[in-house]
DNA sequence: CCCTGATTCGC
DNA sequence: GCGAATCAGG
């Protein structure tokens, strides 16, 4: 066994980077890696000094990083041994390279056939909903049609993620893909 | 109950 | 340096 991958090699760090930089969440990022978790891939990053993502600017006496009370008290004995994932779909000893994530599309602005694109089966009436399901309204609610996403909510708000980004961000962050589609 | 990143600290 | 446990929050 030449490498696990459970190691930070050169390469998995530059992929580390980039992926997180792209804007891929961190549970992704450990997915698309291989054979660690989200949090080893977070505490790389914090190590590795990307935190914040494309946040910057910290001020001088920034209160943020200053006042940052420490609460985490673990457990004085920690087993927890992380099952691993050997998938390895390499039959020679060539290591295939993963990454087959983010096509680097351009998103076409707005693109309101996100809800029409769900199928009905996905949609729930209210007699359906459950707490753990996405209260976007979709139709009118008068007539007897009317549904609701029915996706699965983000815990504690009414929405699923998509309809979250929706409610919560009218509109922003697109300055990545336009850099990427420019290069 | 799903997820996100942030932080701490034993190893 | 590493990352599990934990925190804090959407």
């Amino acid at each position: 066994m030449i490498d696990a991958g459970a190691t930070w090699t050169d390469e998995r760090v530059e992929l580390l980077k980039k992926l997180w930089i792209d804007g891929l969440s961190a549970s992704q990022i450990a997915a698309e890696l291989g054979n660690v978790t989200r949090n080893a891939v977070i505490g790389k990053v914090h190590r590795l000094g990307l935190s914040g993502r494309a946040k910057d600017a910290k001020p001088a006496g920034s209160p943020a990083a200053a006042a940052r009370p420490r609460k985490a008290t673990r457990a004085p004995s920690a087993p927890a041994p992380i099952a691993p994932q050997p998938h390895n779909n390499n039959v020679n000893n060539v290591v295939i390279a993963p990454i087959p994530l983010q096509p680097v599309i351009e998103e076409p602005a707005l693109l309101p056939d996100e809800e029409l694109a769900v199928p009905m089966s996905e949609r729930v009436t209210i007699m359906d909903l459950r707490e753990s399901m996405c209260r976007w309204p979709m139709g009118d609610p008068t007539k007897p049609d009317f549904r609701f996403c029915g996706g699965r909510s983000i815990t504690g708000l009414p929405y699923c993620t998509h309809h979250s980004r929706i409610a919560y961000q009218p509109v922003a962050d697109r300055k990545r893909e336009r850099k990427l589609a420019r290069a």
